[in-house]
DNA sequence: CACTGTTGTTAATGCTGTTTACTCTACCGT
DNA sequence: ACGGTAGAGTAAACAGCATTAACAACAGTG
């Protein structure tokens, strides 16, 4: 890469650096241009050079931050060995809090409704797809071994979440599985997602507190339901 | 009440209107003082003799929210007969659900992190109570009446998660349900939040698009593991 | 009828994102 | 080695924002 390229790369790296620390620091309403150029001794217009516009700066926040939760969670799924299905979505799960509760901006910039006026684009969409991935990776690995148990999870799926789901997984390739699972793992993926949504923003702290002893006894629950026997 | 009083209110109750109004059309970054202000006829200066600032406007509207999901939870609950408890969980998710897909963006007002350097302030925490307590109010109800299978709830829960609900019931009062039925109530609060904020925020429809079948399995799942009967 | 508090106005301050016109400088090809 | 050029930065300006201050008009009450 030519000097050039390499120093517009860092400049543009730094931006986002202050924007996440700005965004860390005062919340999402401090992220102003006129702020992160002050910061970098700049002047606000200089920073058009570098992002089309505000809305531009924030979508590469939102991109990274998705990229950065799905590097945490695939980190922690590899550092379990392959066939413990139980202990991989234990991790999986755990790292998603995990991060969740360490970059609260970050995490509300992805699944809050993240600043007003701003819709995330299209084009945060793969990197927003690649931790949900991961998750169908994590099922469909475990269906494959044949740990999960049927007689557990074989709630009855109606026909109308049937023809969805196997729909879905016609648009998205991959192995297919039975509605069933796919359904089982939805529902997993929802109530993960509801917990860490409530406990990062606050609304179950009049409720328990601290939610490390809730999100593992559902975390239990879920790998008990699946019927994965570690 | 004095008629001055009364076209105060009234005024009071266009403002936020109009507010609610230009929200759900133009999304959070149009409720601006001056947009207002220009839609009914004024200048934006005399919304200050109505609300201390723009935040105090925002959260009027909060706490305005939190009441219109109760009063809906609680008018779809009280639907349906007092013994039926299964079928008041779902009228009462189900009023959830179906208010958070009407009023999207008071939803997110709400639940996603509203608008940006606005933190809900202490104000609105009785109103954003109303709803959970009505919630628990179902489930100490099932069990005073002995609805709930203890064989299917009695999901073994550890002592320190043991500590935290029962503290949390000293806190808040009422009566004093078993740790293991508040568990499982938290749980169910959790999922049904995780499966609507995804599918209001619009996470959930690349996977199923409309998610109306997933969230009435979901709640059989729930009404199941209870164990309540109808 | 005069007084007073309420409701509204205009003008001004200091933010914000964004555009335009301009300067400077580092690199690239000859 | 040197002129041309693309890139990076600046200052000035515009429109819109929340908010405050000073001031005018009106309604209700003594």
């Amino acid at each position: 890469m030519p000097r050039r390229e390499r120093v517009r790369q860092a400049t543009v790296e730094e931006i986002k650096a202050v924007a996440r620390a700005q965004m860390a620091a005062e919340g999402t309403a401090a992220v102003t241009l006129r702020a992160i150029a002050r910061e970098m001794g700049m002047t606000a217009p200089a920073l058009y050079r570098y992002f089309g516009s505000r809305d531009d700066l924030v979508t590469a926040l939102v991109t990274d931050a998705y990229n950065a939760l799905a590097d945490a969670m695939e980190a922690a799924v590899e550092a379990v060995p392959p066939g413990r299905h139980g202990d991989r979505v234990r991790a999986a799960f755990g790292a998603f809090r995990a991060w969740g509760l360490g970059q609260p901006t970050e995490f509300a910039l992805i699944f809050g409704s993240p600043i007003p006026g701003y819709v995330a684009p299209e084009a945060t969409r793969p990197a927003g797809l690649r931790y949900t991935d991961l998750l169908g990776r994590l099922l469909a690995d475990a269906h494959a071994d044949g740990a999960l148990d049927p007689a557990r999870i074989d709630l009855r799926v109606p026909p109308a979440l049937a023809r969805q789901v196997e729909a879905f997984q016609r648009r998205r390739g991959g192995p297919a599985l039975p509605a069933p699972v796919l359904a089982f793992g939805l529902g997993a993926w929802a109530r993960v997602h509801g917990l860490v949504t409530l406990e990062v923003f606050g609304h179950l702290a009049p409720a328990v507190g601290d939610g490390t002893a809730l999100f593992e006894q559902e975390l239990e629950v879920i790998v008990r339901q699946s019927g994965l026997p570690d």
